[in-house]
DNA sequence: TATTAATCGAGACGGTACGTCATGTCTTTTA
DNA sequence: TAAAAGACATGACGTACCGTCTCGATTAATA
C-alpha cells in the first residue's frame, strides 16, 4: 500500500558475497580432506587449492569444521532424510541402511568420520558438531521412530538405546576400517 | 665395605635410558590429554610438562600416538583383558560391561577416544592403533567368543558382527557424549 | 561558426566532490599522524577516522603522501612565505626564524618531518616531496637571498650552501629531537 | 683456588649460534635496503633472501631497525671514529669531512639515512637509533671538539651547537638528494 | 520532469606481511 | 652415551592493510 522506505532500515550495501569462491572454497576442502585427510586441511592449502585469499575464508567460516559442516549438511539432507507421511518399520530399516550407505560408501561419510575425530580433540569442534548435526539428526531418528511406533507398534523399549544400537555398528566399524596398505 | 666397579671389565658405557624421565613424559601426556585435550597435546607442550628434552621424547617414541599407546596398553591389560579358564555367556557379558566402564569412566577410556579421533586423521596413526590396540584386543574378544561358543554354545553365528554390535554403541556413546557446558 | 558545445564534450553533470568528506579526510590524517604517528597512519584508519569509504580517499589522493601534502602545502603558505618588495637581511634571518618555529612548534612541521622521513624508503614519495614542496620552496629561498643582496649586497657567496647552513641544522635537530620517555 | 664449579651459574648447553646465518641477514637487510629501498625491507624478505627462517630472524633480533643498528654500528666504527691522543681544528675538520663521505659515498651512510628516516614514523625505532648510534656518537663529537679547545683554543662558544651546525647541512643534502630519474 | 552521470558509504575480493607457535633434526655440554 | 638445552628450516596460525571492485542510494545537470 506505502511504499516509504522502513525508516533507519538501511538496506545493506557493498559488494555481494561472491558465491564462485564459496563453492570452491568447499570444493578445496572436500577435495584436500580427501585426498590429504585432515591432518593436511589447513586453511592455507583451501585458500591455495581454492585460489582464494585467507582472509574471504575467515570472513565467512569462524574455522575449518564449520566448512566441512556446511558440506556435510547438504549431504545429510540428500542422503539421511527422513520421509514424510506414514512410516512403516521397513522405513525404518532403509533408514539404518542409507546410514550404512552413507559412511561407507559416500565422500561426506568421510567427511563425518573425520568431524567426529576432530570433535575428540577439540570441545569448541564437538559443540559444532552436535549442535549442526548430531543433535538435529537424533531428533529426525526419534521422530522416525515415534512414528513407526504410531503406526506399527512399539518398536523398542528405549528409543534412543535403539538407535545407539542401529547406528553405533555403523559408525565403529567406519571409524576402524583397517588402513590401506 | 666398596663395590667397586671392576677395573678393565667395563661394561657398555654411557647412561642407560633414564626411568624416571620416561615415567615423566608418559605422566605429562596423560596429564595434558585430560586437562587440555588433545589438540593442546603437543611434544612441546610434553616436554615441558615432564621437565625434559624434546629429544628425549624422539629418542624412545616415534610420535605422541605411540606415547598414548604406551600408557593405553597398560589400562587394556588391566581393565579389557579375558579370564583364564572356562567361559561362561555371563563372562561375555561382563566383558563389555568393563569396556563399557572403561570408556565412560577411566582416564585411559578417554585416551582410546582420542587416538580413535586422531586415526581419523593420521593414516600413520591408524596403523598404529590397529596393530597395537584395536587388532590384537579384536583377537581376544574373538577368542572370548569362541570359548564361550565352546562351553555354552553359539552366543552368534557372526561373531565378528557380533562384536561389533557390542562394542558399537558402547564407541558411539561415548564419542558422542555432549561437551560439557 | 557556431558556438555549439561539441559533441562528446558533454559537460559534466553528476554529483560533485563532497567538500565535507575531503576536510574530514585531511583531518583525520592530520589526527591520526599527531596521536598515533606515520606508523598507524593508514588509509584504512583515516577512512575509519573520517567516516568515509576507502575509495572516497583513493578517488582523490593516490596515496597518503599526498594528503599530508595538501595539508603541508596550506601550512607552508602561512608560515613560510617570503614577504614582497624589498628584502633586507633581516628578513632573511626573519624567514629562517620562523622556518624554526615551524619545524619546532607547529603541527604542519612534524609533517614535514613525517614526509622527509617517509621519503627515506620511497621513491615516489621522495619525488612527490620534492615537486611540491622542497624544490617550490627553495625556489623561494633563493629569490629570497638574491632580493636581499641586490639591496644589501651579498649575503654569501654560494646561495645553495647557505640556504642547506642554514636550513640544515634547524632540520637535523627537528629529526633528532630526543624521544619523549 | 678452587675447582667448585660456581654454584647455580650452570654453563650453557645446546647449540651455539650460526655465525654464517648471522651474517647472511645482515647482508640480506643491507642488499635489500639498497637495491628495493626500506619499504621493500620486510622481514619475510630478509629471511628468503638469506635463506634463513622467521624466526631465527626473530629470535635475535627484535625489530629490523635492529638489525640495520648491528650493520651501522661497524661501519660507524670503520669511518667515524675519533682519533685517540692530541687533536687539531684540522682534525675536527677532517672528521665533519669524514661525516660528509660517509653520508654521501657509503652504503652505510645510506642506513644512517633510512633509519633517521624511520625514526619519524615510530618512536621506539626513535629510541633506538638515539640510543644506539646517535647519543654515543654525539658524545665522541663533544669528545673531539673538547680535546682540541684544549689544545688549540676554543672552537665554539657551544659545542653543541658547534656541531649541530656542521652535522645538520651535511644530514640536510643526503636527505633531500633529488629522486634519481 | 525524467534521464543520465558522478559521488558517496559499505564492504567483498586476492594479496602480502605481520609476529607466534609447533614440527622434527641437529649440535653442544654435562654427568 | 643419555640427557638437557637450545638453534635451526619449515610451514600454519589468525590479523591488519593494501588497492580494486561492485552495490544501492543520492545528487545535480541535461534533455
Amino acid at each position: 500500500m506505502d511504499t516509504v522506505p522502513e525508516a533507519g532500515a538501511r538496506r545493506r550495501t557493498g559488494n555481494r558475497r561472491d558465491e564462485e569462491a564459496r563453492r570452491a572454497i568447499l570444493h578445496a576442502a572436500d577435495d584436500l580432506l580427501a585426498e590429504h585427510g585432515f591432518a593436511k586441511l589447513t586453511i592455507e592449502a583451501i585458500a591455495r587449492g581454492a585460489g582464494v585469499a585467507k582472509q574471504t575464508i575467515y570472513r565467512w567460516w569462524p574455522s575449518k569444521v564449520d566448512i566441512l559442516l556446511d558440506g556435510l549438511a547438504e549431504g545429510a539432507e540428500k542422503y539421511l532424510s527422513v520421509p514424510e507421511g506414514e512410516i512403516t518399520k521397513a522405513d525404518v530399516d532403509d533408514y539404518f541402511e542409507r546410514y550404512r550407505h552413507f559412511i561407507d560408501e559416500l565422500p561426506d561419510g568421510q567427511v563425518l568420520l573425520a568431524l567426529l575425530g576432530h570433535a575428540q580433540h577439540d570441545i569448541e569442534a564437538a559443540r559444532l558438531l552436535h549442535d549442526r548435526f548430531l543433535t538435529p539428526q537424533r531428533n529426525h531418528e526419534r521422530d522416525l521412530i515415534e512414528r513407526a511406533t504410531r503406526s506399527q507398534g512399539p518398536v523398542h523399549e528405549d528409543v534412543d538405546a535403539y538407535i545407539d544400537g542401529r547406528i553405533g555398528p555403523i559408525l565403529w566399524r567406519g571409524l576402524t576400517q583397517p588402513p590401506a596398505g
